[in-house]
Order: C-alpha cells, then sequence, then structure tokens
DNA sequence: ATTCAAACTGCAAGCGCTTCCAGTATGCCG
DNA sequence: CGGCATACTGGAAGCGCTTGCAGTTTGAAT
C-alpha cells in the first residue's frame, strides 16, 4: 500500500501539502498540485480511509436503512442512492433492517454508532421513539424517505393524494362500485403508508358521495401473493357489482391482475384495475399505475444527503408523482354483466 | 462520543487494558473485564470504527459487489449476505456494479482500494483480466460467489448439472419436443451462467439421443419480460409440436406462463414449463423449479468469507440445488393437438 | 522455600492521515 | 520603496484506538 507520504516524497512536497493538494481543500499552488497528482497516479496511490476518517472526522460513507430488499420499491430507491453515492466518492453502508427484533436493535444501538457514516438514510421504516433518538443522538444528518416523520427531515410522497389520484381516475371513468386492497394499521411498518393511502381512498370515493363499503376493502401485505389472495376473495364475493379495483402497490395490482385471468375476469372489460408504485413490470400488465419513480427519489434523498440538509431540521421535501395510464382501465361496462361470481 | 480512555478510567484501569477486555484478545482479569463491561456499557461506548481499523488494520466491514438489485436472485442473495454479517457484528459496504462502465472502473479502482473493507464477496459477476487483477492486488480474502472463476476462490452451482437437472425432469416425464429460454454467450454478464446452462440443457437432450432443435432454443435477458417475449417466439411457431419448455431462471419461466395465459395454452395440459432458481413467486405460479436456494447461498458466502478463507486459493465449493415439483410440469399428452399456432 | 512459567497490567509507540500554526515568499497598494 | 495582505509550505500535534514490550504478580512445580 502506497502512503501519503511517499506520494509525497516522490513529489518533492511535504504530506501536508501533498494532502492539501490531492482532497483541495487549502491553497497549493498549480505546480505543486500538479506534481503531487501525477505521482500520486503514478504510484497507484488511495488514500486510507481509516487513516483519514480518523483525522478529519469524515468517513464519506452514509448509512442506509432499507427493510426489505425484496420489494421492487425497496431495491429501486436503494439503486438510486446508490447510484448517486457511488459518483460522488462516497460508500455505502447497508443495513438491512429485518424483522428480527434483536438485530434491528443492535444496529441502532451499536452499528450506528461505530461512526462509520456520515449520515444516515433511512428508507420506509416506522421508527419508535427510542430508534427516532437513537438517530437523533448520532449527531448526524439523518434523512427519512417515505415520512413524513416529524422529528427527523423527511422525504416523502403524499401517499393520500397518491391514492386519491388513483381512485378519482377510476371514478372520472365512472366507475362507482370500486374495491381496494390495501393495508390498514396491522400493516404500517413503514410509516402509516397503508393507513395513509386507504385513506386516500376513501376521501376519493366521499368527494363523489359514495361511502366506502367495508366489504369491498381487502387488507393485504404489498406482495404480488397477497393482492392475488385479496383480489380472489373481492371477486368470488356474489353480487358486489365491482368494476373497478384501487390497489395501494402495483405489486398487489398485479396479484389483482393475475388472479382476474385465473378467474376469467377480463380487464380492462369487466374490470378495471389500477396500482401505486411504477413497478418495472407494469409495461408487461399494461397496468395503469401512479408512478412514484422510486429511483429517483433514490437519487434526491442521496443528493440531500450529500448536501448535508444544513437546514436545520423538520425539512419535509414533497416528491413527484405520476399518473400513466396503460390497458388495465377504462369505462365501466355498465350493459355487462356482474363479472364477480 | 464516549472514548475508551474514560471507560478505562471508570473502571479504574488503563486503556490498553479497556482495549483487551473489550475485544478479547490478551489476557484481562476477570475481575477487570467484569468493571469495563459495566463501565463501557453504562457509558454507551462504542469503539469507533476509524480509529480501531487504522491501529488494527481490520475494519469489521466486508465489501459486496453485485450487479443488479432489480434481480430477485441477487438480492436474495444480498439479503443472505446482510443476514450473516450483521450477526456477526459485521458493516456490509455495497458496491452496486452496473452497467455504467466508468463507475464501474472506478469502483475497481478507487474504491476497494480505500481498505474500508476486510474481504470482498463478488455476486455473479464477469470479471475481466484487470477487474481479477485489482481484486487479487488487494490482499484481501475474496469469494466469488456463481464462480467458479479460477483466480479466484468461489462457490457455485454446477450450472450445467441444474439445467441437465431441470431438462432430465421434463424428458422423464415423457417429453420429446422441448423447448429452451435461456442466453448464449451475448448474455454472459455473470461467468457464463448462461452458456453453462444451455450446454447443460443440450446435453440432457443427448443423453436421450435427441438432438437440439435450434429453432426451439430461444435468447432472453433472465427477466420476466424477456421471458415472455421469448416464450411467445416458441409459441407462436407453427408445427413444432412443442410439449415443455425449460427456462434458464424463473423469471423467465414465469414470462413463459404468462405468456402461456394469454395465448390459450394450458400448463401443465398442453405445456410444461420448469424454471431454475427457486423463486419466491413459484409457489404462486405454481412453477415447477430447480431451487438453488440463494439466501443460503449469500449466508454460507458471507461464513467463508468471516473465516476468511485461510486455504490458500482456487477454493471452489458446490452450492447445494434441489427441484421442486408443482404444478407447472406434467406428462405430456400425446393424443392432443399441436397446441402451438 | 526456590524457581519458573504463565497471567496480568500499563507504558508508549504507532496506524496514516488532516489541519492548525507559524514561517517564508509573493504580489499589490499607496 | 515600505507595508501589508495573501499565497504557499512544512512542522508537528493530534484523531482514538491496538499491541509489542517489559515489568509485576500469581500459582504451581520442584
Amino acid at each position: 500500500m502506497v502512503s501519503l507520504d511517499e506520494v509525497a516524497h516522490a513529489a518533492g512536497v511535504s504530506a501536508a501539502t501533498a494532502s492539501r493538494a490531492l482532497s483541495g481543500r487549502g491553497h497549493v499552488s498549480a505546480a505543486a498540485r500538479q506534481r503531487v497528482t501525477e505521482a500520486a497516479e503514478r504510484l497507484g496511490y488511495v488514500v486510507s480511509s481509516a487513516a483519514s476518517t480518523l483525522a478529519s472526522g469524515r468517513s464519506r460513507s452514509i448509512g442506509v436503512m432499507i427493510p426489505d430488499l425484496h420489494r421492487w420499491f425497496f431495491n429501486s430507491v436503494l439503486s438510486g442512492i446508490s447510484d448517486t453515492l457511488t459518483r460522488s466518492g462516497y460508500d455505502l453502508t447497508l443495513y438491512n433492517v429485518t424483522r428480527d427484533v434483536q438485530l434491528r436493535r443492535e444496529i441502532f444501538r451499536a452499528f450506528l454508532h461505530r461512526r462509520r457514516v456520515d449520515g444516515v438514510i433511512v428508507v420506509a421504516l416506522e421508527l419508535d421513539d427510542w430508534e427516532t433518538k437513537q438517530l437523533q443522538e448520532l449527531g448526524l444528518p439523518v434523512i427519512v424517505l417515505g415520512g413524513p416523520l416529524h422529528e427527523l427531515p423527511s422525504m416523502a410522497i403524499d401517499d393520500q393524494a397518491v391514492t386519491q389520484l388513483a381512485a378519482d381516475h377510476l371514478l372520472a371513468l365512472g366507475h362507482r362500485k370500486i374495491g381496494y386492497i390495501g393495508g390498514d394499521q396491522a400493516f404500517d411498518a413503514d410509516y402509516h403508508v397503508p393507513s395513509r393511502r386507504r385513506q386516500g381512498f376513501i376521501s376519493a370515493l366521499h368527494r363523489y358521495g359514495i361511502e366506502a363499503d367495508e366489504s369491498l376493502v381487502q387488507s393485504a401485505d404489498f406482495t404480488i401473493e397477497g393482492g392475488y389472495a385479496a383480489a380472489k376473495q373481492l371477486y368470488g364475493a356474489p353480487g358486489n357489482h365491482m368494476t373497478g379495483i384501487v390497489a395501494a402497490s402495483d405489486e398487489m395490482a398485479i396479484g389483482a391482475l393475475l388472479a382476474a385471468r385465473d378467474l376469467g375476469v377480463s380487464v380492462p372489460q369487466q374490470m378495471s384495475v389500477i396500482g401505486i408504485d411504477g413497478h418495472e413490470l407494469g409495461h408487461l400488465f399494461q397496468l395503469t399505475t401512479v408512478d412514484q419513480q422510486p429511483v429517483s427519489q433514490g437519487h434526491t434523498a442521496a443528493e440531500h444527503m450529500l448536501r448535508r440538509v444544513e437546514s436545520d431540521d423538520k425539512v419535509t421535501i414533497d416528491l413527484p408523482y405520476s399518473l400513466v395510464v396503460r390497458g388495465s382501465t377504462a369505462v365501466p361496462a355498465h350493459d355487462a354483466p356482474n363479472p364477480c361470481v
């Protein structure tokens, strides 16, 4: 391993100057900088992260806490974060926060305090008070993606508005008996997203003077399998005259699409289905959705993190989203027979 | 931040003894260890990773290089690795190696050399000579998952045998006209896996005295969409009398299943489909597959890494796999009409 | 009781950088 | 041409820990 001293010596300057030349901090003559850069390049010098961190207090690494790598939304966000950090020369330390309570506690208790990171991006985790406190006590910039959480700077889409937009799309098409696949408090692992989306659905109906029919609301775990099972329940309920479904995630919507095929319910002729997320498979399934561009969310979060979120706290950033209309939604066939068994 | 000195002082010992007590290296009396541990706990002491790394040369962090976080196989492996590392108190530094050549080069040139990690696990990346050399020159333990790569210690399933097993399953059921969805050299982003699987398919046919029909072999990119498109090609080819499909990944197999539904080809009555991987959606789709337990692969890789792979090099570990028969495969209906258009 | 090894402990020397500080050189102003 | 600000540079002091070394104590073996 080449040390800074060797580079400095090769360039005919002191280690101090070499350090300044390479880091860009402080004054260095153009000539010296040139020689140092060349020597470093020639010798293949790479700064020792430990030494640099210890001396400067900066680690050039960001911690990312994320719940479930299998869920498309989360690994998309992670991709976005990773991309931006790598481009900026930052490392990414991954904390995969699973349902293992003990491990989770350990991550908050010890891992984060090792000061290996300059900041922490928390993706879609519902934090309890103790965890929030741990994060705050780090004295590091923290960004919560999928908030908002009042105690910490956060970025989030307006989940209620998003779901309302999805429901509005169906309502505007003329649907009136609309089913919902989402979650309730029991699924609030991530900032009440399930609750807030459900609320958005109900509000949308209210604005059309429709009372949500509890029998048309199904809970699921945001996965394809969960959506499939929930949709089967909805399709199977006799006489509900449902013509459309709003699913709180694209994965569940895809599940609903698969269930429809299995039961011979044609989409969009007999049933319109709309999801939320912008899943990569949406195109294949011709799924109408509200795209929340998770990769971009990752980019944005990382960029903000790199700017250190100087703005004191409670920074709450609203993220964009957009309706993408594909083939899974259409005006309801009022004359058609009830597709549900 | 509480320093080791404070802990040592609180426990009435020197920093050296406190360090030994907490790390477990060297001799410390039970009494001293007890007092140090208590003091550390009470003060909330957590070792500074930078200082510890600088002094000891060990960082308690493992780097993981992985290509595509969206692909289920990769994020499964990552989950497994992460789980094992976290349980052992290790951090995971994620290097998401995308198709961006410049970024990729930078990761190998600079990131790895920062000595932030004690070892590197490379998941399913086809390394060129220069990259292999960079890895070797690190002087760190490296494990390649999805090898084998002769130059570096690696772990892999026997891709040829796996695909042969899949094809054998169909052959044993009586299928003779079998299609294949996989890849050729053009898709060899990861250790010739596409090529080796294709070879396994061809060998299996040979053992039954069947020559592979080139028109029944389709290339795809291992995604659901890719499999869907490839399967449509196969189903659409007139007069091929194909009764079964081997897909080199579950995602492509699922694509084939979806295509079958869309074209009215019934599975398994008219068409048997088998995949490879053990995808979590396999259950929903009743997909027969060869499970290679990627999460366990992650565990195994991480465990080996933690044991530092003392054994010099060229450690090549064969990973297990198993056939999981579900509903997507059955004996061919010899009397049935050709399902293909 | 004597000897010796092993257990234990603290001192101090780093690990490889960054950065404060003080000193020298340079440029520009009046 | 003196004076002062500014650019540049190197010395040296850490950053917070680990560990070799040497000294002290203990226990067991003779």
